[in-house]
DNA sequence: CAGGGCTGCTTACCT
DNA sequence: ACAGGTAAGCAGCCCTGA
């Protein structure tokens, strides 16, 4: 069985444990306190990660354990930070399946105040009205409601008689004692937004009406709800933290798991977008309907929550949660994170192999961060069309790349210290500043990825791979020596030499005789998705389906979370040479598949040369079109043409895998094995693309990872960066967009695209002003509103949406609209642009869940003709501009008869 | 004093 | 306490030329 929650009681030195059993049972277990470190020590008869003999200590009591750590504070030590409750689930649980957990999906309505109007989590001068509860392991959906003042309770009860397991009480009070009854058996609470609204509002809310004593039955073993602050979208907030049975925001873990942004996180949108559940319809504000039809505020309320079933029940993010945890012996909230995840990952796997892990090293505030690492290369696109699209990328680059050379903070043997490189940037950020036209002497260099344009490793790498005897290079090594050589010298000794080195193009150097902790518990994730992979493709039944699916899952999500938190400054294992050796390796290795691509198609060994389109960090897209046209025949069918290439850039893809050991070897020493490990996929062929800028292209594509996209004759675009997949472009642009490229990628001409464009900007014409503004996130909304109120001018500059978002909420208040939602920070908004007006605003934003626009929001001078020019001139420049069509003259509907026909 | 262009900030994206 | 690289839009500023 294994655990739910633990904390540490540090007055009785004990480590309570709630656990829930196969069985299905609550039990409480208690476990004495360890508190362990160990330190150098050439008696010791542990081992570190490095290899060093080291010494340990443990206590029952914390004090004892203080005063041995301030004995041996001079040497290194180990383990004294690991947090001692995940210790307990390290020593307790490890390896042990997670358990199945009682979930409780929750949604709460609160009443409003027409004078004061909503109130917030902070100060909840509202009551409560309704509470649905869906409880999955009684697969029961429960309401819980308090009736309008003015209704009878005998008429409620009438109203709501058709709804199952729904519940009156005459008061607040009644409702939270149900409220308690019902979770009492639950492990996990969730809700939409719930960190920052749900649980601090009923935690604060019964603080209230009842006391603070009643607020830990929220929580097991006695224990209050934690008060924690964060920031969030530049506020600072409150919430609170439970105790024995775990609270997740369900609005975070669907953020987390889904990168792209959302027009509206509202959770009707997203229940309709993911599961096409409708959001139970209603005229007017919320609070109107709890007063005037009480029967269909209720059924508001318990769809929420079934929205939220449902929403899981697809996504099942809760059991991913549930299951990354306890693979890692971590807690459930720990998963929102990566790093401490990851840090315990590693951790487990190092006490596997029988050595433990360095402490962190703390930053202090003196020492001053090393700067950036540098990141991917990005090549420029050859902007423009291009017919007979294919493209390789590289398996899992990064993860790919720190298992191909090892690397690991114990099995770093030393750094070819970077002079020439941070010569060669100081001088070029200095070279570039000076060419900045408005370059004062004295001014900052320039920072940031420029200096690293055009290169693919340090420069001491390339003097080594140059095996110059002119130029000298200093060898840091790990155990402090240093050592001065020429740089063939250096090659000598790394490649020529017996010696089992890796030199990374970072000029670092690992060895290869024994396998690191990490590059081994990347491999073992990698191997292990690969069996789940095939149990998953073996399984029949829906249950296994699911299993091997989920399993599978986790290792992706671990895999690909490692490279991100081993390479953010705070996890223990950061070492900023691996990770500059991680991106700098990448670079090179990316490099290499471009130029041998290249050569396959023209002969020439170049990553930019004329069949190459594009790259961007692992990729590559290219086409033999140029190269082949003249030599395909004439009259080859359409079918054919398709067919040869996939075949084609599948055979180019194999001869790059097959490449990859050998330059490996070459470029790093790699040995062979390890070389194995780079391997490359044909992603995707198109008939025709788009290239527009960096990280801006588009596709037609008809076979993707060898399996046909055009069987049904549909496109299917591949489109990425573009405006039309941005969520600050308006739905029905997005939509009017895609269909002018699909146009464009289907070979259509310029005239037939504008007439399209014309009739668009007609239907635009038409439609409310509002409609044509601009959606876009507000953050630090409360920060901006503060900085101007506490300026002596009474003026604070701020970005033009903030500035429309507070133009907002002061009309609103100044309307005394109580009604309208207040823009807060992280709201998703509309920014419609006005002309020129008495109080000097030039922008609007209203929120986007904003149901009804209210009439003084309406009346406001809005200025079309800006608006229409940035949604369709500006984004069709952004889409067709690199054809030079100057489809904006040629489309302007505004023009006059005169303007369109005069000439000069 | 209008307008061009640069800087810095912000958002949302790509890998 | 996941990374770095990038485009585009906007406000505000400086500079230039009228």
């Amino acid at each position: 069985m294994s655990y739910v929650d633990a904390i540490h009681d540090k007055s009785a030195e004990r480590i309570h444990v709630v656990e829930r059993s196969p069985a299905g049972e609550r039990i409480f277990k208690e476990y004495p306190t360890n508190y362990v470190m160990y330190y150098e020590d050439s008696k010791g008869k542990h081992r570190s990660l490095y290899g060093t003999p080291v010494k340990k200590f443990s206590s029952r009591k914390q004090a004892e354990w203080e005063k041995e750590k301030r004995i041996h504070g001079k040497k290194r030590l180990f383990e004294a930070d690991i947090p001692i409750v995940f210790r307990c689930l390290s020593e307790n649980y490890l390896k042990v399946d997670a358990p199945k957990l009682h979930t409780c999906f929750f949604d709460i309505e609160v009443d409003f105040d027409p004078s004061r109007g909503f109130s917030p989590p902070s100060d909840p001068f509202n009551p409560v009205t309704a509470v649905s509860l869906y409880l999955d392991w009684l697969d029961q959906l429960v309401c819980l409601a308090v009736p309008p003042k003015h209704m009878t309770y005998e008429t409620a009860q009438e109203a709501i008689a058709e709804f199952p397991d729904t519940m009156l009480f005459r008061t607040e009070k009644e409702l939270f004692d149900a409220f308690f009854s019902l979770i009492e058996d639950a492990d996990v609470l969730s809700g939409w937004n719930s960190e920052g609204y749900d649980i601090p509002y009923m935690v604060n809310r019964v603080t209230r009406v009842m006391s603070k004593d009643d607020t830990r039955r929220f929580c097991l073993l006695g224990q209050y709800p934690k008060k924690r602050k964060y920031e969030r979208f530049g506020k600072e907030e409150e919430t609170f933290d439970l105790v024995g049975r775990i609270h997740l925001d369900y609005l975070q873990l669907y953020k987390k798991y889904n990168y792209e942004s959302r027009h509206s996180y509202k959770l009707d949108a997203i229940g309709e977008m993911e599961v096409g559940e409708k959001k139970t319809e209603y005229e007017g504000s919320l609070d109107q309907l709890y007063n005037k039809d009480f029967k269909k505020f209720i059924e508001y309320n318990r769809q929420d929550t079934l929205l939220l079933k449902k929403l899981d029940n697809k996504l099942q993010f809760l059991e991913l949660a549930n299951q990354l945890a306890h693979e890692n012996t971590v807690l459930l909230p720990t998963v929102m994170g990566s790093v401490a995840m990851i840090e315990m990952a590693v951790m487990n796997e190092a006490h596997e192999r029988g050595v433990v892990v360095p402490n962190k090293i703390r930053s202090n505030l003196n020492t001053v961060s090393e700067g950036q690492a540098a990141g991917a290369y990005v090549m420029n696109p050859k902007k423009g069309l291009h017919e007979w699209i294919g493209s390789i990328d590289i398996n899992s680059l990064y993860p790919s790349t720190i298992r191909a050379l090892n690397m690991a903070p114990e099995t770093i043997v030393g750094q070819v210290r970077q002079t020439l490189t941070n010569k060669y940037m100081e001088e070029r950020g200095l070279e570039l500043a000076k060419k900045k036209p408005r370059y004062k002497e004295g001014d900052a260099p320039v920072e940031g990825p420029v200096l690293w344009e055009g290169l693919f490793s340090s420069l001491e790498y390339t003097a080594i791979q140059n095996q110059e005897r002119g130029t000298m290079l200093t060898i840091d090594y790990e155990d402090g020596r240093e050592e001065e050589m020429s740089a063939a010298q250096a090659w000598k000794m790394i490649y020529d030499s017996n010696n089992p080195y890796i030199l990374s193009a970072n000029g670092t150097i690992f060895r290869s005789d024994q396998e690191g902790v990490i590059p081994g518990l990347l491999s073992k994730w990698y191997s292990d998705r690969k069996v789940m992979q095939k149990k998953l493709r073996e399984s029949t039944t829906k249950t296994d389906i699911d299993y091997w699916d989920k399993r599978q899952l986790v290792r992706k999500i671990l895999l690909n979370s490692a490279y991100g938190a081993l390479l953010n400054e705070h996890c223990r294992f950061y070492d900023k040479r691996i990770g500059q050796s991680t991106t700098l390796t990448g670079r090179s290795i990316t490099k290499h598949m471009s130029a041998f691509t290249n050569e396959i198609m023209t002969g020439v060994y170049d990553h930019t040369g004329d069949s190459m389109i594009y790259g961007d960090t692992d990729s590559c897209y290219f086409s033999a079109w140029p190269m082949l046209k003249d030599d395909l025949p004439a009259d080859m069918s359409l079918e054919d043409k398709k067919q040869t290439f996939i075949d084609l850039y599948e055979s180019m893809s194999d001869q790059c895998n097959v490449s990859f050991p050998g330059f490996m070897e070459k470029a790093f020493h790699c040995p062979r094995d390890k070389g194995l490990i780079i391997k490359g996929g044909r992603e995707v062929c198109g008939d025709r693309g788009l290239f527009i800028t960096k990280k801006r292209y588009a596709i037609n594509i008809y076979d993707a990872e060898n399996k046909r996209t055009d069987t049904n004759g549909a496109m299917k675009v591949k489109a990425m960066g573009l405006d039309l997949k941005r969520a600050d472009t308006p739905a029905y642009v997005q939509d009017f967009l895609m269909e002018v490229l699909e146009m464009t990628l289907s070979g259509k001409q310029r005239d037939e695209i504008i007439e399209k464009i014309k009739e668009f900007k007609i239907i635009l014409g038409k439609q409310d002003s509002w409609t044509k503004g601009s959606p876009k996130g507000v953050n630090k909304l409360t920060s901006y509103t503060m900085l101007e109120k506490n300026s002596k001018t009474g003026r604070a500059n701020m970005p033009g949406h903030v500035r429309a978002a507070m133009n907002w909420n002061t009309l609103k208040r100044v309307h005394g609209d109580n009604y309208s939602m207040e823009i807060m920070d992280g709201f998703k908004v509309v920014v419609c642009k006005l002309k020129s007006n008495a109080m000097g605003y030039t922008s609007i934003a209203y929120p986007t869940d904003q149901l009804r626009l209210p009439e003084w929001f309406r009346d406001l001078p809005f200025d079309d003709n800006l608006m229409e020019s940035t949604l369709v001139d500006e984004k069709i420049s952004n889409l067709l501009g690199v054809l030079k069509w100057d489809l904006r003259a040629n489309t302007d509907t505004n023009s006059t008869f005169d303007e369109l026909f005069s000439f000069g």
